[in-house]
DNA sequence: ACGATTCTATGAATTAAAATCATAAGTAAG
DNA sequence: CTTACTTATGATTTTAATTCATAGAATCGT
């Protein structure tokens, strides 16, 4: 059996002529190496090195052995190097699931800070799970889910990050765009833009319009939220979406967030985790960021 | 350090899912491989297991050492295999330098018949050397070298393997090739046409023209034999090859051969050697089926 | 619910392998 | 032809790997 032990004397040897220097650059004595060749040797039914004078020349089963060290060891070495630096906490994969669409926008602002702290983390975000978020984060397909349901499950855990007020989103000078709040009836002659996610998990529907069994005159649905404030722009309908992404668009567009019921409807978003990896320092790191970064808002 | 009982023992784990079945697999205790893994742990301060249940399911950097297994212990097992046909003498590469050029249509008759029986033999044919072809032999970039001139040095051995007569090549009307042979004087008014080789190795001079201190009108160098048969069965020019490539070539073009000097040109054409190589099994065989084919001519 | 089963983990004892030491034997250079 | 430098090798010591015998943990079946 060819060893890596092999594949080093092979190459130091290649590299630097001798069997003795060799076996210094390997802090061995020359003795050992002798030793460990002959037994290969021994075991494979061949010859490594013909004597040519005091050198050693690579036979061709020799030159095969030495072509496999200098494609396998470097590999051996930089898989070594990663798993040193994964030791040290800094490298790592994060891959967060997003089971929230406008959270989206947030998790940019997160991102780029984070990027540049921590320069070896390979950074993921997929949106789309076959077994839903919590099986993605059981099943090790994401390490963080970001989330507004917290469903607790064992071996779980959720940490807050970032709260907000839903409000309505109107053309600036829609017809409801004055009122100081929104009642669900409000929206029955208007055309509702959401994702495109079942209504249950619309906030608008389960949690504003279901209270008075209300539905919207029309619902589109559409992908990306800056087409969707596009649309709300050029009063092809109304949204609901964060206040704080509200303000923002409002800047370059046309549009008014206004409250949803008279007291509003106020949002927690949560970063899921498994159990195990809360310790990670990388990771403890991101949930760091987020927080500090949502306070602000 | 990573060594390879490590990757196989990963990638065998993964392969059938418990350390038990590994362990069968690879003819050690459940025990060993545990060890041999925490040992692996310590000394990289990263787990490559966590316990889920019963079952091991790899952490980060377990997946690493999964992929490098996969991508490595592939390349370990192909050398073993070719290692090990090398042991049995069934594979090897044999690089033949030729210093003749003629000899190249004959080496073409030996190599389909050997390349039949040695499937697993690298063949390859060189025809420039920067050192000649004796320094080429001693420098290993080729393995036997093909030629007139035996020139015998320790650690080599020549081996005869065919026999020829030199002859003259001309148009078969012309008007030397009613001579039931040919004089250096002959010559003098004819075009020679030769390989492009230093003339002291063109037997044609050091052989025949020197002997009068005669010359040929006109010398021209043409690097193949195709095209100087076709020079000749044109009438532009005579040549010297060996009679039989020439009674080959007769059959479809209008040439003659006629013999150079009362005796003719009588030449041997040797193989030579490295001596530690003579007893590789394919490269014995090599000279037996080149002698047996040229016997034969 | 609970015993049987099927895993992994671990400490101690055993076995095997690797490294060293001391030295021989071969080659090249002055 | 002696000196310096090379690899090879047998005996000994040191180190590492493997096994054995159990314990502990999770799952399955009744």
């Amino acid at each position: 059996m060819i060893e890596r032990t092999h594949l080093s004397i092979i190459r130091e040897v290649d590299r630097l002529g001798t069997l003795t220097e060799a076996a210094n650059a390997l802090f061995l004595t020359q003795s050992a190496l002798s030793h460990a060749i002959k037994k290969l040797e021994g075991q494979l039914g061949i010859k490594v090195w013909s004597k040519e004078g005091r050198n050693l020349r690579l036979t061709q089963a020799g030159e095969h052995i030495l072509s496999l060290a200098n494609r396998t060891l470097p590999q051996l070495e930089h898989t070594e190097h990663i798993i040193a630096q994964i030791a040290k906490g800094k490298r790592g994969s994060l891959r967060i699931g997003m089971e929230c669409h406008p959270c989206y926008q947030w998790l940019l602002t997160v991102v780029s800070p984070y990027l540049e702290q921590w320069p070896d983390v390979d950074l993921d975000v997929k949106q789309r799970f076959q077994f839903g978020g919590l099986g993605a984060l059981f099943s090790h397909d994401i390490d963080a889910l970001v989330t507004p349901d917290p469903l607790f499950k064992k071996g779980l855990t959720y940490l807050p990050v970032f709260d907000y007020e839903l409000v309505l989103v109107t053309h600036k000078d829609h017809p409801l765009a004055n009122k100081s709040f929104i009642k669900p009836q409000d929206l029955s002659n208007e055309t509702l833009i959401t994702y495109p996610v079942e209504t249950e998990r619309l906030d608008i529907f389960s949690k504003f319009l279901a209270l008075e069994q209300c539905s919207p005159h029309k619902h589109k649905v559409i992908e990306t939220t800056d087409i969707m404030l596009q649309m709300v722009a050029s009063k092809r309908g109304v949204s609901a979406l964060p206040a704080w992404l509200v303000k923002e668009y409002s800047k370059a567009l046309p549009i008014k967030g206004i409250k949803l019921g008279k007291h509003g409807i106020d949002k927690q978003i949560f970063i899921g985790l498994r159990e195990t990896d809360i310790e990670i320092e990388y990771i403890q790191s991101f949930i760091d960021i987020a927080s500090k970064l949502s306070v602000t808002k």
